[in-house]
DNA sequence: CACTCGTGGTA
DNA sequence: TTACCAAGAGT
């Protein structure tokens, strides 16, 4: 057999530090236990682009409402995003679902165990099916996410920015892969940037890599990994019509199935775009409105938003202008519906007068 | 490949 | 306040 190099004396030192330092998390097996592939994968995809601290509270509201994949399955798509509401990316709440169909309906309830099989279902990707397969199932497969970018990116003094650098980042994170403990070294690195290996001011002093570490050496590590410059933000706004009928239920509205909070509920609202012109002609019933003042503000990924609300009275509910998804909410059901975050700060902004 | 897609925390 | 960032995926 032949000598090993020296990836896997460094795979060794990573897992002997995770083995001492690893984090308790809720979706994380217990030293000795068996993995919950419903649960890996559950966790991984409300970890995408999310903090470790959002997540908790909606892993555990998941796994008490849906314990098994095929429970949610059968769940309707309205209480998954509902229960979804506030985490945000939406998409991945759509996604989630129709995975748990397909798992119950090609595979009988049962994740598939290959990285090839995992990729092909919804809402699972390079870096989540890597992720499924070590961790769930113990394959030889890297999980790189931002953390592994960052890490690999420091060890190798990788100068070339985010996104060229991928492949190589890519090729390097599985060179480190342990034949055995693929999982552990998977949920190892990523400990590693988030609690030493961090974005700004890194704790190299600690770090079970410092040594060979060629970021630290040059002192390069703090500025790594180098990203492309991205664009700035504009500005969008908009109008938002609170509409209250006599018994005093409010007029909400379901948003299109893909594109922004596609498929969550929205006080109904104009176009945003930089300008809105002539709002009264885009609201969904002629009325007088009141103008609130104030404003909603709120920011996405690639624009802040400006919100006005305007607000009328309803004697009836036979006069609206279009054949949209509307529906007549309860005052103290609104807290149950789909609102993203934006749509929750205009009911905050209207009741709090 | 560049862009779209949320939210909350931090310096 | 602004900017960046966090277990990315889909198009």
């Amino acid at each position: 057999m032949a000598r090993k190099g020296p990836e896997s004396t460094r795979s060794a030192q990573l897992l002997a530090w995770y083995d001492a330092n690893a984090r308790v998390l809720p979706w994380r097996a217990r030293p000795g236990e068996t993995a919950d592939p419903y649960r890996v994968w559950l966790s991984e995809i409300m970890l995408q682009q999310t903090t470790v601290q959002a997540v908790k509270a909606y892993f555990e509201k998941f796994v008490a409402l849906w314990p098994t994949v095929s429970d949610l399955a059968a769940a309707p798509l309205d209480d998954v995003l509902k229960a979804w509401a506030g985490l945000g990316y939406y998409a991945r709440a759509r996604n989630l679902h129709a995975c748990a169909k397909q798992v119950v309906m090609r595979f009988g309830g049962q994740f598939p165990e290959g990285e090839e099989a995992l990729r092909g279902l919804p809402g699972i990707g390079p870096y989540t099916a890597g992720a499924i397969a070590a961790i769930a199932f113990g394959g030889r497969h890297a999980a790189v996410d931002g953390n592994v970018e960052r890490v690999i990116s420091r060890i190798h003094a990788i100068e070339t920015p985010l996104p060229d650098s991928k492949p190589e980042i890519r090729e390097r994170a599985q060179a480190l892969v342990p034949e055995a403990r693929a999982g552990d070294f998977a949920q190892a690195m990523m400990d590693l940037g988030a609690t030493i290996c961090t974005p700004r001011d890194p704790n190299c002093l600690i770090c079970p890599w410092a040594e060979h570490c060629r970021g630290r050496i040059t002192g390069l590590a703090p500025s790594l990994p180098r990203k492309k410059p991205k664009k700035q933000v504009p500005t969008r706004r908009g109008v938002a019509f609170w509409i209250e009928r006599a018994d005093g239920a409010v007029l909400l509205r379901r948003r299109p199935e893909k594109g922004l909070l596609g498929g969550m509920m929205e006080v109904p609202s104009t176009v945003w775009s930089e300008a809105v012109t002539k709002p009264e002609a885009q609201a969904p019933l002629s009325a007088e409105w009141r103008k609130l003042p104030g404003l909603v503000e709120h920011t996405f990924t690639h624009f802040h938003f400006e919100l006005t609300v305007w607000m009328a009275e309803t004697i009836t509910d036979g006069e609206l202008r279009d054949d949209g998804d509307y529906r007549w909410t309860k005052r103290e059901d609104i807290d149950g519906e789909a609102l993203p975050t934006v749509m929750r700060k205009v009911v905050a902004h209207v009741l709090k007068d």
